[in-house]
Formats: C-alpha cells, sequence, structure tokens
DNA sequence: GCCTAACCGGAGAGGGTCGTCCACTTGAGC
DNA sequence: GCTCAAGTGGACGACCCTCTCCGGTTAGGC
C-alpha cells in the first residue's frame, strides 16, 4: 500500500506508540498530541503527520488488545458450561480493563471509542447472544435476561473500575453482584422494564 | 451573619440560581460560570462575586435535594421489611438522579462533589448499615453481602444512568439486577474478594 | 560524497476555560 | 435630589488544547 518509512521515521512512530501506550494506559484516552509528543521526546507535528486523528492513534495502539478481546469471546463460545464461559469471559475482559484505563475507556462508550470498539462489539455480540441462550437452557441464567442486560454489566462493573482503579478485585465483585443477578434462582421478581435490543446496546457502549 | 443583599442582587442572585438549576440539571456539574451567566443574562463576574467556588453555587442549588435524600434514608429506616425499604430507597433515589443530571454526579463521586455529599453519605450511612443487617436477618439479603457491597450498586446504575440518560427504565433495571445479586437465594458462589469499607467507599464516592 | 525528497521540531494561529479587576451604574439612606 | 457604598459586566491575562506550517535537518539512492 504505502511506501516503507524511511528508518529514522519508523523510529519515530515506534516510540511515539510506546509512550502512547502507557501514557494512555495510566491516564486515559483523553491523552493529548502534546502529551504524547512530549512523552516520547519528538515534536507534536511528529504525532500529528504519522497520526492525523486520535483514532488513527487508538487504532495502531488498540487493534491487537481488541482482536484478543474478540478472540477470547469466540474461544468461549466453543465451552461446554455456557455460564462458566460467559462469565469467564467478562471476568477476563474487565481483568484486562483494570491493567489499561484506555482499553477501558475504549470499550465502555467513552466519545473516545468509534470504530474499532464498533467493530469488536459487532463480532462478540453473536457469541454472548448464543451463551445467553446455552446458559438458560442450561438452567443457569434466569429465563427474563436477556442479552441488553449482560451488555450492561461491564457498563456496571467498568463504574466501579473507574471509582477505584487501584482495586480491581472490587470491580471483580461488583461483576460478580451482577452476573449473580441475572443467574437463575427461585422465586427472583421479574426484572423492570425491558432489556436494551441491538440498535440500544449500540447507543449505550458506541458513545 | 452577613448584610442583607441590595435588592437587585437579591434579584440577581434568584435569576442566577434559577438558570444553574436548569442547566446543570441537564448539562451536569461541569457547567462553567460562564455558561450561566450567560443564562442568567448576567455578567461573569456576578456570578463569581455571589458564588466564588463552585461548591458555593452547589450548596445552594442542591442543599434542599440531598437533605430529602437523607430523610429519605430516615424514612426507609423506619419501616418493617427491612429489604423492601432498602430497595425502595435506592430505587427512589435513582428516579431522582435520572431527573437531574447534576444530582447524579453530585451523588455518585463526581470530582466536583464536595463536602455536600459527604456529610449527606455520613448521615445515610448507619441507616443503610441497619437496613443491610435487618434484611440479612430477614433471610433476605445474601449473608456474604456487605454495606459496602449496597455502596456499589448506586455506582452501578449511575453508570448506565450516564450511558442512557433518556431512558431511565434501563437504569431502574440494571438496579433490580445489581439487587438480585445481594438477595438471598439458595446455593450461591460466594462473592469474590471483599467488600470496602468505610474509609474505602468515603475515597469511590467522594471522588 | 552529493543531492533531494522525506522528515523533523516547535512556533504560532485559533478557540476554549477560569478567575480577576476596575470603570461605570444604581439602590437606598439622609 | 444627593451621595456613595454596593453592585455590575465584560475585557483581559494566564493557561491549555488542537492542528498547521515552514525553515532546517537527514537518510539513503546514485
Amino acid at each position: 500500500m504505502t511506501a516503507p518509512l524511511r528508518r529514522d521515521a519508523e523510529r519515530n512512530r515506534q516510540r511515539i506508540l510506546e509512550s502512547a501506550r502507557r501514557l494512555v494506559a495510566e491516564t486515559g484516552l483523553a491523552a493529548s498530541h502534546d502529551d504524547i509528543a512530549r512523552a516520547a521526546g519528538v515534536g507534536v507535528g511528529t504525532v500529528y503527520r504519522r497520526f492525523p486523528r486520535k483514532a488513527d492513534l487508538l487504532d495502531a495502539l488498540f487493534g491487537a488488545q481488541v482482536a484478543e478481546v474478540a478472540a477470547l469471546a469466540e474461544a468461549a463460545r466453543t465451552e461446554p458450561d455456557a455460564w462458566a464461559a460467559l462469565t469467564g469471559f467478562l471476568g477476563e475482559v474487565l481483568r484486562r480493563q483494570a491493567a489499561d484505563r484506555g482499553l477501558r475507556e475504549l470499550l465502555t462508550g467513552s466519545p473516545h471509542a468509534g470504530e474499532l470498539a464498533r467493530s469488536a462489539r459487532e463480532r462478540i455480540a453473536p457469541t454472548v447472544a448464543d451463551l445467553v441462550r446455552r446458559a438458560q437452557e442450561e438452567g443457569r441464567m434466569r429465563p427474563d435476561a436477556e442479552v441488553g442486560d449482560v451488555a450492561l454489566v461491564p457498563l456496571m462493573a467498568g463504574a466501579v473500575l473507574a471509582a477505584a482503579p487501584g482495586d480491581p478485585d472490587l470491580a471483580q465483585r461488583a461483576l460478580a453482584t451482577a452476573l449473580a443477578g441475572l443467574a437463575a434462582g427461585e422465586d427472583r421478581d421479574p426484572l423492570p422494564g425491558s432489556a436494551p435490543d441491538a440498535a440500544g446496546i449500540e447507543r449505550l457502549l458506541g458513545g
């Protein structure tokens, strides 16, 4: 496609990516091009030249991680115990989000999110739908829960993570609480209202 | 204490409060002094003179509402069914938060929150602790849940509210899910990790 | 070694927020 | 009605962010 970069340019590109990764993991997606340039020891112009829009930078930073998450979902699909697969998947994603503030913001609907996260959600959605259906057939998940309810769970756990970034175990506990609320059980009150449909989920998580 | 304001000054003060209330309910606590001045039709200087710090303005705006919430908690304490009282209280608070973005941010640990919210939490805490104890004695709440877990619930529901401000019913559904996770039930997996203690809760919600 | 296209850095324009300051206006006591 | 303290408003300085532009530098083909 594009001609390979000159060696110095490629070197700078890598330095920018490394610094940006560190910075975004700590301070979130709002890290400015200026901050990144300073951290990388290059001029702002260089950052803008290589990554004109924030989305370009985020694609380069998070492409691999987002693909991994999608792969995790697909791996979960093949597990025999659907409920365990679903909870395990959500726990693992939360663990990764705890380690990287940027990933958390990317996956939980910050305004900076964009196309990358959208396509990941699109890839993950059918898997989650399948797991939900099977977990209900297994009798592990309450029958009045829907895919939309599962979509709310990372949002809820993510809020705890955001409030206590230093205590990932607390977010896991919040996750467990929410999932316990979706688990099957005797004489539970039905959930009020209705879960969001696909479009609603997209609006929720898409910013 | 302070001398009464001149009549024109008092009139401006009221106009500022009215405009600020409307603005903050819609756009949140981040509304700038500038925005408020423009909405009220006065100069920025006037707003700063009357409310030098954002906290001064918020106290004037939300003092009554926060006191009401605290009163609700105390009323809940007298109900015979502790679990119903607890869930009812949380639902009502969430309803109020849905109607006012400023109140949501104030009560769910935004950086702008401050002293007002802190004192309200202090007032509410013993009531919630009492309700939790009684709900567990009633056998309605799982025994391994703690006050700290209940403190996470508004945070979780608040995240849904923030993501879908136009759909308060969805937040109520998320609230119901989280509460269902804290309800008593047969052979539930214990919650992992440990709930935050009083200091942890303060850190979580206090910003 | 030379040449030039690619690349570099950072100054600076444009736009936003916060909070201050002071020349002007106005209410209210006499 | 006069006086003056209280009150007003918005211009302004200080700061931050985004993005562009261009004079100077450098890699790498010849």
